[in-house]
DNA sequence: CCGTATCCATTCCGATACTG
DNA sequence: CAGTATCGGAATGGATACGG
């Protein structure tokens, strides 16, 4: 499990808002896309993110801290490389979604941007959807948050 | 299309990025959480989020301004009502699959967690995977970026 | 009950300079 | 190249007070 010193959950029994307080950050998800993306030295992630250094410095450490990037240093000592762990890795479907929502929402028909392809069939990754265990989509609508504590309704006991 | 005023794009042709840039912070990821499960009223939110006022003043300004949550005044001219906007509820994909990277990575064996149900069948809702167009699971090892500009790959044209 | 306004401490972030 | 250190302005966030 993620571990990390110092940090204090906003809403501890909520997975959501836990997960908020691992990587609701803009940086931290800007720099688990670039690691998603391959990218893995210090350079490659400032170059494309074009965030200041010390900003750089701060997330990764807190990214290590977290469990999400593990640091290898090289054997000179210096230019260290930052690897997702499999926690880290995890986050591809949330990065996707991420990426899924932006195309639908966040560009005007006339707007390129940059694609993610399956090269099994060479064609943009199909969209991530909630689905029930029957195979039907899964609206907001259609679900029912119950809370801890709160006996489960008669039909999922 | 989401047209928020005064917003400048971290990077403006990633989706990823755009997305970060108009939901990338924790309280908007939490308010969101809280509309998706029907909250609508400011001391809802307030009450749940133990947040400060004037933050949650300003996030639920800002959702409206972004096109996420439309803000629906009452009679009596207070008393508004947030409701989410299409754009707004087809996040409901991201905050699921926040929701279930926390479960897998942010809780141990024995913490419990609120759950979310899906009624149809009573149990949880099955957890939300990127699949390849022929059916198969897709991972980040899988897919691979394509930058606007660059011609796409020989098998998908 | 629904906010807005103000005060204050803390954090964020960019820019720059500096070290190995 | 891979960071750390520092500075200053901007934004964040909590607490409280105040009006509709």
């Amino acid at each position: 499990m993620l571990q990390p010193s110092g940090l204090e959950w906003t809403d501890p029994e909520c997975p959501v808002a836990r997960a908020a307080d691992l990587v609701g950050d803009k940086w931290t998800l800007l720099i688990i896309r670039d690691s998603l993306d391959g990218k893995r030295r210090f350079s490659e992630f400032e170059k494309s993110l074009g965030v200041a250094k010390n900003i750089l410095s701060d997330r990764l450490r807190l990214l290590v801290d977290r469990g999400l990037l593990a640091r290898i240093p090289n054997q000179s000592g210096t230019r260290s490389q930052y690897e997702l762990t499999d926690a880290g890795r995890d986050l591809f479907t949330l990065i996707l979604s991420l990426r899924q929502w932006g195309e639908r929402n966040a560009f005007t028909a006339g707007e390129s941007h940059s694609v993610l392809i399956d090269p099994s069939t060479g064609q943009p990754v199909p969209e991530v959807r909630p689905l029930s265990a029957d195979g039907q989509e899964l609206g907001p609508d259609q679900a029912l948050l119950v809370k801890v504590g709160q006996p489960l309704p008669e039909a999922a006991r």
